[in-house]
DNA sequence: TTGTCTGCAAAACATTTGCACCTAT
DNA sequence: ATAGGTGCAAATGTTTTGCAGACAA
C-alpha cells in the first residue's frame, strides 16, 4: 500500500503583516489626502520634521512604501530606477511594468484631441502624440 | 555729442558646440536604433564594451544625453529623480514635466478601449483608466 | 512577550562631474 | 592650436537597509 501525502503550503501574498497603529504613518496618508502637489518623500519629510523632530527621512520612506503596498496612495514613477533610451523617434506609445520596469511599445490610435485639450488646459508642451501607460508585465504577473 | 553703442549678444538656446565625430556616440545610436528593447545605459555600456574594451560609464551617459539633445534619440523616464506620491486615488491621468519633474492632474475622459487594447495586445494588467503625459511645464518653457 | 516601528548611519544605486590626457578639425 | 571627447575616480542625490532600542498589541 502506497500513502501519499501532499502537504498544501499557502503563501499569502498580501504580505500577512499585522500593522500596528503608527502616528506617523497616518500623518503621512493625511498629507498626502490633502495635498494634491504629488510631494516628493523629502517635502513630507520637512513638513513632518515639525510636527515629530526626531523624525528620520528612512522612516519616511519606509511608511511610503507600506501605504503604497496597502493601496492607500500610488507613487506616480514607473517603479524601475533606471532610465530607457529609445531610439524609435516615430510617434508610439509605452507602456512600463511597475516592477521590473521593462517597456514595451504599444501602437494605437489616440484621439490627438487629448493633446491639444492636456495643452490647453495645463500650459504644457507635450512631447507629441505620446502617452504612457503603467501596470505590471506579464511575466510579473506570473511571479506575482 | 553722445555716442551709444549698443552690442547686441546673441545668447543661442541650441547649444551651439560644434561637435566632432565620436565613433562611441555613433555606436551608441547604432545600438539604440536597431534594438526596440529600451535599452538601459547600462545595457549599451556592456555592448560596446565588447567593442571599446576602455569604455567608461560616464563615456555613455555622457554621449546619451548628447543624442537626447539633439532629438536623435529620446529618454522615456520622466525626467525627475525623485518619486512622487498621490494619495487621490479616483482615476485621474498626469502630466509630468520633463525639466523640472512636477506633477500635474488632468482630467479627460480616455476611451476605455485604449486600455483594454493595450491589455489585450500585450499582457499588461494596467493601472486602471490611468495614462500619463510627458512635456515641459510652463515655468520651464518660459526659463528656455 | 512578540512582532512591528523608529532613528541613525552606512550602504546601495543610477547618474553626474572634475580633472588630466587624447583626438578631430 | 583649439574645442570637443574620453577614462578614471570621486561626488552627487535618492532610496534602501542593518542594527539596536522603543513601542504597541
Amino acid at each position: 500500500m502506497i500513502i501519499v501525502t501532499i502537504i498544501k503550503i499557502e503563501i499569502t501574498m498580501n504580505s500577512s503583516i499585522k500593522r500596528k497603529n503608527s502616528i506617523r504613518r497616518e500623518r503621512i496618508l493625511e498629507l498626502l489626502r490633502s495635498n494634491h502637489a504629488h510631494p516628493t518623500a523629502d517635502w513630507v519629510y520637512d513638513q513632518l520634521k515639525k510636527e515629530f523632530p526626531g523624525l528620520s527621512l528612512g522612516t519616511v520612506y519606509r511608511n511610503l512604501k507600506i501605504l503604497e503596498e496597502e493601496g492607500k496612495l500610488q507613487n506616480i514613477h514607473g517603479g524601475s530606477t533606471f532610465d530607457r533610451y529609445d531610439g524609435d523617434l516615430s510617434p508610439h506609445h509605452h507602456i512600463i511594468c511597475e516592477r521590473c520596469g521593462c517597456v514595451m511599445d504599444l501602437n494605437a490610435a489616440v484621439d490627438d484631441s487629448l493633446f491639444r485639450k492636456a495643452e490647453n488646459e495645463t500650459g504644457f508642451q507635450l512631447r507629441p502624440s505620446q502617452i504612457t501607460l503603467y501596470g505590471l508585465c506579464p511575466k510579473c504577473l506570473n511571479k506575482k
